[in-house]
DNA sequence: GGGTATCTTTAGAATTCCTTTAGAATTGAT
DNA sequence: ATCAATTCTAAAGGAATTCTAAAGATACCC
């Protein structure tokens, strides 16, 4: 399940994203109205968690875009105490539900729980290319049938490289994805080469292709062509 | 799913109706234990919310009757903070859950959605996995086809894992689930580590297969893969 | 082709996380 | 009020992962 999240506040981003990852789910995160605009020309949720009270923009108007082009996410709308209007508002446009700061983030949990049984997704969320498959509630990873085994940096890396197929991914875009907390140890990337020797060679191991190729200077991308 | 909601606090009580109304639950509304009665003589719940401190009569003697007359319905008891007496003989009656005021309306919902889930599996309320089986009306364990004894935290935590096998619990979701009432303890996990501990002991002692992975910097997994 | 920058691979150090044990604190039962 | 059982705290030791460092390989540019 892949879930954007739009909040200024970045240290609530951060932890509600931390919290959301752990509970299996995908996020993606927008600090900023634009930012948000960017991620959803681009991909699909299945649900968007809106802050409406965002100081760059008109929250509405972005809602009712996601309602447009968005059709099929649910989004929860989260607004600070006293904005009475914009809740009722919000949901006048459709928002699937709301919740006001601050919150419990399990309360969050069981609100997107319920928007995502509302919308009756089935629960399980697997990524498939070619012969690798991700389960992300169990964390399995399987390659032309069999399971394998991977730490939790080379689950994580694998798990951006399949979300982003197809794309060029820099050092930086893996390193603040990954090590999301301490960006700046940003003078070197010598662990990425580690993990990535480390999954390339599990995959290997298993029998699967190639897919994630080096692009010189440049950074890598997970593709079979 | 039908709700019975069993409560004196007129606010209290339209406000969880309209936020499990929200939640598309079908709710029925009484505010004494005269009109509950009348209300339990004619339809079948699936869920009753028992306020057990009603001032007009003995909350007891009502859930006596409901576990009588309507045995399909899941019971979650409400009560005051200091009534512990209550507690006990309510579950010692065959209440599911109960709740102490005051309570956060997610949480009411994830326990009604929790006994919900127990009540669905098969209606035997004996949940499987290979040799392991758990009577979650008894509360007794068997592996093996004998019996094991465990204390009241092992017991949570094993239904939690059969719930969910196959997937990844962390430490974090673990803690909610089992300590949800104290989540400001959350610097350290010492304590899942203890309990899980004398449960795989007990589970190996017995026969038992080691079901509960660890999936080092992630949390654990019940599963026989 | 030589030189430089970038990447791959390996090995081991450092760190983080987990298991286990023992006992203190708390809770519940008699 | 006392005793037994359970739950929680603390700490030692061990295991797995992550990071660092460095040598070798490859691609790019002139």
């Amino acid at each position: 399940m892949k879930i954007l999240i739009i909040e200024d506040e970045v240290e609530l981003l951060i932890s509600i994203s931390n919290f959301l990852t752990r509970e299996t789910f995908i996020c993606e995160l927008a600090e900023s109205y634009a930012k948000a605009d960017d991620k959803l020309a681009i991909y699909e949720y299945d649900i968007i968690l809106l802050d409406i009270t965002l100081p760059d923009g008109n929250g509405i108007e972005l809602l009712r875009s996601i309602k447009k082009h968005q059709k099929k996410a649910g989004v929860i709308i989260i607004s600070a105490k006293n904005s009475l209007d914009d809740k009722i508002k919000g949901l006048d446009l459709g928002a699937d539900d709301y919740i006001t700061k601050p919150f419990y983030l399990s309360e969050l949990n069981s609100r997107i729980k319920a928007v995502l049984r509302r919308k009756q997704f089935d629960g399980t969320s697997i990524l498939t290319y070619n012969e690798i498959s991700v389960n992300t509630e169990s964390r399995t990873v399987i390659i032309k049938g069999s399971a394998i085994i991977l730490t939790k940096k080379e689950y994580d890396l694998l798990l951006f490289f399949i979300i982003n197929k197809n794309r060029v991914l820099t050092k930086e875009a893996i390193a603040e994805h990954l090590w999301e907390d301490s960006i700046d140890m940003a003078d070197t990337y010598d662990f990425i080469y580690t993990h990535l020797n480390n999954l390339r060679k599990k995959i290997r191991a298993a029998g699967g292709a190639d897919y994630i190729k080096t692009l010189y200077g440049m950074g890598y991308k997970f593709t079979d062509q």
